[in-house]
DNA sequence: AAACGACACAACCGCAACGCG
DNA sequence: ACGCGTTGCGGTTGTGTCGTT
């Protein structure tokens, strides 16, 4: 099913003629440090956001989208690459139990640090885990999460708040 | 040394929200 | 109020690497 697809994505090398067959001129796969560079160049001399006039005037065949991630995720300064830290780790963990799989909001609470990043890493995490048989949420976390939300439920009776209502049923479900 | 599976990472797709004319 | 273009988010898939058999 995928064949074709995978074929087109290892074409990188073929440079700027990459995946230009279709009907758009718009190339796909991995970036290249070529592209890279007229990226953070633009952006430099532009600023971030208007993704599709980035498109149009940076001489990139690459679509809006496509050159928002890469920025988000790669080239943007004060990204910090690397493994998690054990810090991280039981933050995101903590995040997860309240948010759910709101990895966007997640990255805000993690300087530096993408929402993919933080995707990939729970959707690897939570196959080992799911494979090993063992809960997802530490023991501790649960009751961390669980107390806290408390917390910000009387908090939000006292102030009529919004609070995080989704959070409390996040927290359910362990 | 080769085959295989698990893991980590990168990127695309579809959709919903948002802003603007 | 509505349509349209743009942006951001979450889910999913593809690819490379490494460890194990």
């Amino acid at each position: 099913m995928s064949k074709d697809r995978r074929s087109s994505l290892s074409a990188e090398e073929s440079g700027a003629g990459g995946n230009l067959g279709g009907e758009s001129l718009l190339k796909k796969g991995r970036w290249t440090s070529a592209e890279d560079a007229i990226l953070t160049e633009y952006i430099k001399k532009h600023g971030e956001g208007n993704w599709n006039a980035v498109q149009r005037h940076s001489g990139l065949a690459r679509c809006g989208k496509s050159c928002r991630l890469r920025w988000a995720n790669h080239l943007r300064p004060n990204l910090r690459k690397g493994a998690f830290t054990p810090e991280e780790e039981q933050r995101i963990i903590e995040l997860h139990a309240r948010m759910g799989n709101r990895w966007a909001r997640m990255a805000a609470e993690l300087p530096g640090r993408t929402d993919n990043e933080i995707k990939n890493y729970w959707n690897t995490r939570i196959n080992r885990m799911q494979r090993a048989g063992l809960p997802i949420y530490p023991a501790d976390v649960c009751l961390r999460v669980l107390i806290s939300s408390q917390e910000s439920l009387d908090i939000g009776s006292l102030t009529n708040d919004f609070g995080q209502h989704d959070d409390v049923s996040q927290t359910r479900q362990f």
